[in-house]
DNA sequence: GCTTGCAGCTCCAGCGACTGGAGGTTTTAT
DNA sequence: ATAAAACCTCCAGTCGCTGGAGCTGCAAGC
């Protein structure tokens, strides 16, 4: 199988998967004649795999440790139990941080009657910390804003 | 006042007053004779409005977009409210996504029973899309895992 | 005046997970 | 045989910082 059939299969691109091997998540295919890539079903299984990990929002570390923990069958799950339980924790917290986030919104935006710039409360509110309710103030997240 | 001492001030670091001046968001500081930055309250103000945009997760250019729109106190306030409200749709669908991640994560965790990894129902619901209850599958934005 | 040490300066590389493009080669279809 | 599509490698860019190297400025204590 080409690399192109690989990726439509998968719903990826060619370059990810070229990606995925150069990180070594996905192991190197063999190759024709003219140096092109051939894949194996096995390849296939492991990239759709993967791309159900980061779906999930697993981190490629994440990924690569479960694909090790995983190729050892009679190991127990406790470790893979664990790494969805992290990955759970965060999606709990983001969703949290978020909540507040969009009630914040919300009333700024419910301020803003519609006037003229100089008196916009959205731009107040955003620019006053003396206004501003949020409970962690400055210390977000990296992917959702600032991270402190 | 010293750039440290802004940066204090803020709840930033130095390097990032340094970065926001340098991507123009922050105008250029008065210089010392030994060429170092000296700010005056109006940068604070302005760097304070800045830090907290970010925290709302507004991206850089929206907020060139918005100091642009307030330096204009005369015009109408509609687009900086167009802008927040793209903002506020932007982190409702990232909750409802969020949310739907965290049922699945619950689920599949919920079916390991601990026993050996290759029996292990994580390791089996994140290869097998058959078993996938994801309902936008593959088509995540960029900040929340894959996308597409 | 001299040293010490922190704070500042510029420039550059790196993060994560890709994505896109340049410039060349191979495969496939006509 | 030829043209188009797909492939190859290598490298730069995305976003919003962050950290480090290697230098200079500045205030305080002796």
């Amino acid at each position: 199988m080409s690399i192109g059939r690989l990726a439509t299969l998968c719903g990826c691109k060619v370059q990810t998967i070229r990606y995925y091997e150069e990180v070594g998540i996905l192991p190197p295919a063999r190759r024709s004649g003219g140096n092109q890539r051939l894949y194996t079903p096995t390849h296939g299984e492991r990239l759709l795999f993967i791309r159900h990990c980061r779906e999930f929002g697993f981190t490629i570390e994440q990924i690569r440790e479960m694909l090790l923990l995983g190729g050892d069958g009679e190991r127990s799950c406790e470790e893979i139990d664990r790494i969805a339980r992290e990955r759970l924790e965060e999606v709990k917290q983001k969703i949290l941080r978020l909540q507040g986030l969009q009630a914040e919104l919300e009333r700024i935006i419910t301020g803003c009657q519609g006037g003229r710039v100089i008196t916009c409360r959205i731009l107040s509110s955003l620019a006053d910390h003396g206004q501003c309710l949020h409970p962690r103030h400055g210390v977000m997240d990296p992917e959702e804003g600032v991270g402190n």
